[in-house]
DNA sequence: CAAGAAACTGACCATTTGGTCAGGAATGGC
DNA sequence: GCCATTCCTGACCAAATGGTCAGTTTCTTG
């Protein structure tokens, strides 16, 4: 791996774990084993940085909306294939969604922090056109926020008690349950 | 309200939205009215002021466990009434929460945060005593962290489309559904 | 091999950070 | 009135931050 790339990892590795503010380019530049003036000679700018490093993952998010876009969500068996590219999504891009799920502060400076978030909105706006209002919507942004998380602490705080297949497995079926199966409007007893 | 308590209410607010790192005791003073030096006269340390913040939001998720831990969770009542009361911490201490789940770096220099962490556990441990394992425990992460943020974002954003009252009524909904009545758990344990 | 380009570094800089300190206003009990 | 305690402040400090710069090493290519 070069060293632009052990940065790029060390970037979405760190900010996700303490937020992009608590991470210096002396922190970046440690975990990459190289200068923090090395740092900036390959991205001249902390936000180009934090940029580049989230790229990846928005344009997996693009596709999956494009996807999600043509193919509808109409069936169950469209919305279990959505569930599955979902999952999928949020496995390979945790770092990147987390930061930008719960680090949202830096919006102002990093671009692609406001494109990650419409991004967001988009997907929520896909789901909820095919379910019923504002209580899928609301269930679709507990999901994805949550689900998020849940990945992201288990990695970071290593809990590997359960196998990364099975975990898979599990969200898949969470998400689905959750999101797309929703009965909408259960009542509870009070 | 008091100086003191106009401090710890904007570092809640700050510490929430931007994380605590990205939030400087300039920004708390600033937002509370008063000098830098005012606010390290009542909180001596930056982790001090940060831990007693937090503290009502502690003192609230201890009384729900011990509640929950002496009624037990095996009727359909206890478990909507659980979620009732999860739902009204969540709401009345959503900032705190919000601090804790998604801005944990900081849990070496903030005894607090060590121990809202340790309740959480506590929490997830309670729920799935009552269910069938990692699964349910596994729902239960997702649906706390992202109720949570949902709460958050709805009030950061100000994404007032649905009125508070409202809102607590779909989470209450969506709590019970997502964790209580997951179709993985078809017994339960008494 | 030579020469230019790319990769990399330590020393340095202005700004901001958490925190100290000496002292100035309020406040309340006598 | 007085005086002690509490509340509050501006000026200041060492450390860390993002970023610059001049110069060195390493790679590439004719």
């Amino acid at each position: 791996m070069s060293v632009r790339d052990q940065i790029l990892q060390a970037t979405l590795d760190l900010c996700a774990r303490r937020g992009i503010a608590a991470t210096s380019l002396q922190d970046i530049a440690d975990a990459s084993n190289c200068s923090k003036a090395n740092v900036v000679y390959h991205f001249s700018h902390k936000e180009d940085l934090i940029d580049e490093a989230l790229t990846p993952s928005l344009v997996a998010t693009e596709k999956l909306i494009e996807a999600a876009t043509q193919q509808g969500l109409a069936t169950d068996s469209d919305r279990v294939s959505f569930a599955q590219k979902l999952v999928e999504l949020l496995v390979n891009h945790r770092l990147a969604t987390h930061i930008v799920i719960t680090h949202p502060y830096f919006v102002d400076s990093v671009p692609g922090l406001k494109k990650a978030q419409s991004l967001m909105e988009r997907l929520a706006d896909l789901v909820s056109q095919y379910s019923e209002g504002e209580y899928d919507r609301l269930r679709f942004g507990i999901v994805i926020s949550g689900v998020t998380y849940t990945l992201v602490s288990a990695t970071i705080l290593e809990l590997q008690s359960v196998p990364e297949e099975e975990l898979r497995e599990m969200l898949t079926s969470a998400v689905s349950s959750m999101v797309m199966g929703a009965p909408a409007t259960t009542e509870v007893a009070p």
